[in-house]
DNA sequence: TTGTACGCGTTATCAA
DNA sequence: TTGATAACGCGTACAA
């Protein structure tokens, strides 16, 4: 068991109250038996029970970070950069992975109900729209990285799809490209909307035209293989000298099709992902590719409850991206 | 304010005393009541509130994880293994980084011991010696991954070092080398000897001779592309046909000055890492290497958490690495 | 300047 | 079958 005031109450002979204001500094104990408690509370190993201040305080100082699974790189640098902010602002941070299962979700912020945590982060729910109806149980803000649900307690940190899009393909434009390709990804609605909309943004700010022909939204069901052969097979009917794809798996499917078929990347075929995973660099060619500010979300998303817990006024935040320019563009062949 | 049995009490016109009963399902309450109570629980939206609970316990069902940092790819495989077997098995766990800074981590696990975390798991500590000292203050028992400091109230889970390496030096034999180095790391004396001892015992068993002049050891402050040139200029003097490095970007270095100086790999040259970090696949050649099974490493340490708590006799552990082979290893040229 | 008493939410003991 | 009371460790309003 660990020591408490009491202990260093009997052991100074003086009531556990005086103590307690003692090693807080209270005012009105006379400077003689604050030194004498705080030397006995040193030498006895004395640590505060946070778990007895936050039932009094009604406060824990803890918050929940809900993530899908450490298997996945994009969620582990947000990690970093929650915990970061959180420990500064002398947070405790509570991690649990839903592994992508809607109950293990529910489960997991359950728990951090009844954990009483200050607030609650979760990175790519994919059931954002789940925590509107729990809400009123969990009297608790709640913010949403990467997964804009709208509602009542709901606050939410992304990043800026439209502008990454448009910036990787702006990219494609000056380097000569006219005829450029736009990979999407169907299971992903919404940012998909987004990065297409960056991509038409681009294209018509350049004065070029919008080709529905060029939308190319490979089936989700196959693998990334697969999925890189099938989408080949069109692009290269459409006579494409460009292709800017919803994200780096896709990009990197796309550009190992690419070498099984011998065509040449960057030469005959330049491609842009989005995101920025670690693999991005190590692939041959290597990607160029829009960045995710990983660490970034994650520190605003916790800088966003802190603002919370103080009472403050808090809006959704976007957060830019930027380009890493690689291997795998260039100006067209001829 | 969340709810509580207190008021549950109230709107049934019962003692708290009878709420806290029935929820829990106690014998003695009529099941009348009992289902009138839960209805009314449920109605309300109840969730009992762990802060009370682990108070009137002297048991939080937490346990604090330590690691280096979330950009280090190592720790956060071991983060998922913890986070598995302690969700499965009721606990929640306190994240908290260290950034490799000694003054940080006594921080931490001060504010682990505040929270009253029932066990702590630390990984890739530089400072395990450390924990002797303020053991006796945290009454709690510390596991340590890969850091195998002696001492009471101290475990430990680790790689098996020595079988690993020697692993990846019999892959270097059966291809047909004899004339094998070792490059070491001098900056992490423990793992080394023991890689170092799994390379010799592998050459013995092989009836290979061990000749001290094929032992590289570059200089910790350099890069690793500098320390890669230094230890290609060495190794090729010694007219060697493989290496067996410490770690990954040791090899990673190594090879990479290769490709600088036009030395085939693994034609002139095969090259053995260890660890098997995510770029170990992506460059080129892809790196054999000596597998760490990192979440297994998470799930033993929480394993072991649990064993301590149930009061049952816990022994150190090692767990056996496998070889992942794949581009920079062949039979010798000649 | 210090001490007494109470409450935070829960469970356990004892009594009714 | 149910209820009153105490306790976990701490902070604070009030009293001395």
């Amino acid at each position: 068991m660990p020591v408490t005031i009491k202990d260093i109450a009997k052991a100074a002979g003086v009531s556990h109250t005086t103590v307690s204001r003692a090693l807080r500094g209270h005012s009105a104990i006379s400077a003689e038996t604050t030194a004498r408690i705080r030397k006995l509370a040193q030498e006895m190993g004395y640590t505060p029970s946070a778990v007895a201040q936050s039932l009094l305080a009604q406060r824990t100082r803890t918050i929940g970070l809900v993530i899908t699974t450490t298997a996945d790189p994009f969620t582990v640098q947000v990690v970093g950069g929650v915990e970061y902010v959180a420990q500064t602002a002398g947070y405790s941070v509570f991690l649990s992975s839903s592994h992508n299962d809607p109950d293990r979700e529910i489960a997991v912020v359950e728990t951090f109900h009844r954990r009483r945590v200050d607030a609650i982060i979760v990175t790519s729910s994919r059931l954002g729209s789940l925590y509107k109806s729990r809400l009123d149980k969990i009297q608790v803000p709640i913010v949403l990285i990467n997964n804009q649900e709208e509602g009542e307690y709901l606050y939410s940190v992304a990043v800026d799809d439209v502008q990454g899009a448009q910036l990787g393909v702006q990219h494609l434009i000056e380097l000569g490209h006219r005829r450029i390709g736009y990979v999407g990804l169907t299971n992903r609605p919404k940012s998909n909307r987004r990065r297409r909309q960056g991509y038409e943004t681009a294209m018509k700010n350049a004065g070029l035209p919008l080709d529905p022909s060029l939308i190319f939204s490979p089936i989700p069901d196959h693998d990334i293989f697969e999925r890189g052969h099938e989408t080949l097979e069109q692009i290269l009917q459409r006579n494409v000298t460009a292709v800017f794809c919803y994200n780096d798996l896709t990009a990197i499917g796309l550009s190992l099709a690419c070498r099984d078929r011998g065509i040449a990347v960057p030469e005959r075929l330049s491609i842009v992902g989005f995101d920025d995973i670690d693999a991005a660099m190590y692939v041959t060619p290597p990607l160029t590719t829009v960045h995710q500010p990983r660490f970034e979300l994650g520190q605003l998303a916790m800088e966003m409850v802190l603002d919370l817990l103080n009472g403050q006024e808090v809006q959704d935040k976007t957060v830019a991206c930027h380009l890493e320019v690689r291997g795998s563009t260039a100006p067209p062949a001829h």
